[in-house]
DNA sequence: ATAAACTTTCGAGTTTACTCTAAGTCAAGC
DNA sequence: GCTTGACTTAGAGTAAACTCGAAAGTTTAT
């Protein structure tokens, strides 16, 4: 029972040399050591390195992750805060959902302009879509032109 | 008619530094300069930085904008590799995406879970609530305790 | 005309998150 | 018991994207 630090990094799509540094930078610190020295990771341990791998994917950083690891070692008396950095954490990721869904909208709206110029074989999309050219005042603005 | 640098910072939200960057790094080469030396940017070249934010919002590494950038001056030659490009983004975009729903399910998950917690001022939730055990193995697999 | 605010280039420095190397230790199979 | 591959630490190196500062030129407002 227990896995080596290359079947967490297996498993967990990361290299030894990542887990050895995050293990560095503190976001490890429940990870036990035999006596030769070497890790041993046990399944609590891969359900916190899914946490952290989910709050990394989120883009915070390794030393804001490092303080909510460090708040689930100290117990009952963090409660509070973790939940606040979560709930903040959840904010910031809905407010990423929605830019990325507005990028998803230009980034079609280009394959849509690009699709007609290639049909065409030139550029001078918006003069023979009008539909494209509406689009492209509603996503940017000012016309280019 | 035309913005200064500082202009422009400021309608995207960037540093005058940041945009000298991009500049350098080739991104900007359709901004055009005053016989002052002063950089011009027209309402053309505020669209083209909307896109270069949103590919950069994306993931895309600068040097892949410039990619882009350099294929649209070009001209008709590249439109399929700009489409092709386009394409490649959007999947990623959508892998993106998804992979942020996932974290959402996630935080949402630690999020009822800590509002137990707090509810009860401890953090045996999983004994008193089995639906957040059931959701926690779901999320997470195997057992932790 | 002069001060304040803004811009220029160049180049050095910073931050974040790895990424790799070296020199040695440990564990499993033959 | 020996080899092979995985593991250990410490520390140096790298890549990306800024970020800042200095010294000098430009624009704007009074």
């Amino acid at each position: 029972m227990g896995y080596s630090i290359g079947q967490v990094a297996k498993k967990m799509g990361l290299t030894t040399h990542t887990l050895r540094y995050y293990d560095k930078e503190g976001l490890l610190p429940f990870v036990k050591k035999a006596s030769s020295g070497l890790r041993v990771f046990e399944d609590s341990d891969l359900e916190m390195l899914m946490v952290i791998e989910c709050l990394k994917g989120c883009g915070m950083q390794l030393k804001d992750i490092r303080c909510y690891v460090d708040w689930c070692r100290e117990g009952n008396s963090t409660i509070n805060k973790r939940l606040e950095l979560l709930q903040r954490q959840k904010q910031r990721l809905e407010e990423q959902i929605r830019q990325f869904n507005g990028y998803m909208k230009k980034i079609n709206f280009k394959i849509a302009y690009y699709e007609d110029a290639a049909a065409h074989g030139d550029l001078n999309v918006f003069s023979r879509n009008k539909k494209l050219a509406a689009e492209r005042e509603r996503l940017f603005g000012k016309s280019a032109a």
